[in-house]
DNA sequence: GTCTATATAGAGATAGAC
DNA sequence: GTCTATCTCTATATAGAC
């Protein structure tokens, strides 16, 4: 197998080259928002030209699904790990409500506008998976908390954080000191009702 | 004065053609979202010659306020008088989320399009006070209930409604009956907590 | 495999007849 | 004041040289 090695360095390259153009439209998505987003775009900031782009994805939005997939597997392992420990159930939602923060303030606008883009996006299969095992990451900390719930409780918990992080970073709130008291109190505010 | 009375059918022919125009670019929000908003297809669901629309808006962003505009009118008069009553605030604040319920309910992807869309709209003086009219309805019917907290909480329920709601509608529920009961649970749990 | 050049389509908006 | 016809621009995506 003389040739393994080239090869691998090959599809390196490769990986980087489409983590770039992954990136691009993300750049772009934070700065001029979804119009801002033609794939002429996204070509020049990866440093790639259009024909180039249009040999790593069939389309437009197989970039975006590329995007959103990134952000959903960091959110996913993040999470997974932080809800695991079932001994203190509020520390570990406490933990999730953490990472939900960070996330979402990292880069905000993208977060925001990956969340409206996500709708005009069919997931295939194992995006569904992924979104799936997020969920029930969750799920399973919401339950080890309030074993009396169902997954519809959890559900609302997501919902109502992401709500109140993202209006505060759509404010221009750079992160406001006493964002993280507020989501607690509506988390634990619903699920103590 | 002679020419009153003709004046003012023209006038009202005018504002006929106009509320036209902006129930179809409603219209085509809800079927097509925001990429399927095109002026060509608001002037022909108008039933109006893409000419005639650009007599009556300058552009395309000025027909979306209007919508916009129309939009707000009828939740601000409505939720004003619904929070009006501080005799039993619960009940005033109650009332409040059935008016935002039966809101997003009646035309949910229109109310989920304009959220947003209104990032982009460049509200003018007369728009923003508008906003803070709503915005204070809501702030008195809360203040009522719980008169040591600031506008910051009143945002954060609104901000939770919304949410609770609008996911509800993306999910496709039709209007499921225990989404009341799951809205008041977090609003009343923030308040409460 | 990466580029340049371009086909194709559709957008927003305007001109000018009536 | 409403229409048709069209200008201009920019988007996605492809063709074909290298």
């Amino acid at each position: 197998m003389a040739h393994a090695p080239r090869k691998l360095a090959k599809q390196s390259r490769s990986r980087a080259t489409s983590a770039a153009i992954v990136e691009a439209a993300a750049r772009i998505l934070e700065t001029a928002g979804a119009d801002g987003l033609t794939t002429n775009r996204i070509a020049e900031r990866a440093g790639v030209s259009i024909g180039s782009l249009y040999q790593y994805f069939p389309d437009k939005k197989a970039v975006l699904a590329a995007l959103l997939r990134r952000e959903w597997e960091d959110l996913e392992a993040r999470i997974r790990e932080a809800g695991a420990d079932t001994d203190d159930p509020r520390a570990a939602i406490s933990r999730i409500v953490d990472i939900a923060l960070a996330h979402q303030f990292a880069r905000p606008r993208l977060a925001l506008e990956l969340e409206y883009l996500e709708r005009g996006l069919d997931l295939d299969d194992e995006m569904a998976a992924l979104a799936s095992r997020l969920a029930e990451a969750v799920e399973r900390a919401v339950a080890a908390y309030r074993p009396d719930t169902d997954a519809t409780a959890a559900a609302d918990v997501v919902t109502i954080c992401r709500a109140l992080i993202n209006e505060a970073a759509l404010r221009g709130d750079v992160a406001p000191k006493d964002l993280k008291a507020r989501v607690m109190r509506a988390v634990f505010g619903y699920l103590e009702a």
